[in-house]
DNA sequence: CTTGCAAGTGTATTTAAATTCACTAGTTTT
DNA sequence: AAAACTAGTGAATTTAAATACACTTGCAAG
């Protein structure tokens, strides 16, 4: 079997990509629009050798009606045992300043995949991402535009917390030494650490990082 | 707003349906034949019908083109405002450890808890976790411990990737400038970049990097 | 050196599918 | 009692999209 080709694969990048934004497939014509053929044909031989190699199926007769194959999806069988569970998390805009129950910045922006186990989540507990902005916390390897997990719950010392003060949400450590009062350190030396001690609101627990990738 | 009435409920539901096992939407003979309507306009005055009460939205003048809306997604309507809330949705993928083994029942894997956003699109990639060893991407702020988000896929000049060299699972950057032969490049100035030509195996793009906290 | 594949241009034809219009009945609303 | 909506039949028209065929160029393998 011939290996797929460059030109073959950003077609073939284009109409998964086409499927995921819009929800259908593309027509011929939507492929040439996109890599500015003048003939269709050229798409459609394109098509025709992404079939043949066994990517996709085609329905003859059929507008923008074709099937991704287990080839795609499998890339040559490579996807090993040992199943692990991945849960998707819906990722909404970032927690606007206020109650964290009250996102009023529309629906879902995107989705992103989180191992359960390296997420620690529990499917029951109320989990919600949250969109870091800022380089605060760049020491513990958070930086700005990652996404964390944050789970409600009892923070406690040394864990890193989404807290509420002066009605904004921050990323902050959470340190309470026995004895002493409980303050928010950044990890970043720029950053001043934070005795709040009054209208100190913790919003959760950050339970794991999330770094969406190109 | 006039309620949905029952027939106009099953149109829905058969639209949800064809798209959930053919993979694309169903043209206004698909639902006719269904139906066994002796008029395609009964099929068009129904999906009008659920157009104007804004559970899809159509592409006017595309074949087999239409959106589901947030009113479907969200069934019952009212939920609104709690919108944070994270619902999680579990997906099976799977975890190289150590190197891959193959797998024989890819059964488990078809079988996807879907809500409406993820069943309207056909499923192009397989996702999985890999967990990183070693430092060869601190320069993409990957480290050791970290989990990464697989698709699998075929791969850009660019994209970081898994890859299978010498029966080992190890996490590059694909490089791959037109005309040249691609090879894989560590971030990290103290490893090599690797020109393996042969016995390369891309098992998946890298989407994300989760890291778990505490 | 010719066979085959890749990657096109160009045009014509056919079919799939959406769109539009006319008309009938029954049921709710106002 | 008329207006508006639901649920259809029936047919004509238009557009979207797939299909088919002829021909060019460059590259790589046998």
């Amino acid at each position: 079997m011939k290996e797929i080709t460059a030109k073959q694969t950003s077609v073939l990048v284009f109409i998964k990509d086409f499927l995921q934004n819009k929800g259908f497939f593309p027509s011929y014509r939507d492929i040439q629009d996109a890599f500015n053929y003048k003939s269709i044909n050229a798409a459609v031989r394109h098509v025709e050798a992404i079939e043949k190699k066994g990517f996709i199926k085609r329905i003859p007769g059929r507008a923008r009606a074709f099937v991704f194959t287990d080839k795609w999806i499998k890339e040559d069988d490579e996807i090993p045992e040992n199943a692990e569970e991945v849960v998707s998390i819906p990722l909404y805009g970032a927690i606007p300043a206020g109650y964290p129950d009250r996102v009023e910045s529309a629906g879902e922006i995107d989705q992103i995949q989180v191992d359960i186990q390296t997420a620690g989540i529990q499917r029951a507990t109320q989990s919600y991402a949250l969109k870091v902005r800022g380089d605060s916390m760049i020491d513990a390897a958070i930086y700005d535009g990652d996404t964390v997990i944050v789970e409600t719950g009892i923070a406690r010392d040394g864990d890193i917390v989404a807290a509420l003060i002066d009605e904004e949400t921050t990323l902050k450590r959470f340190i309470h030494k026995s004895g002493e009062h409980p303050y928010l350190k950044a990890e970043n030396p720029d950053y001043p650490s934070l005795y709040p001690v009054e209208n100190l609101v913790i919003q959760g627990i950050a339970k794991a990082v999330v770094r969406s990738l190109n």
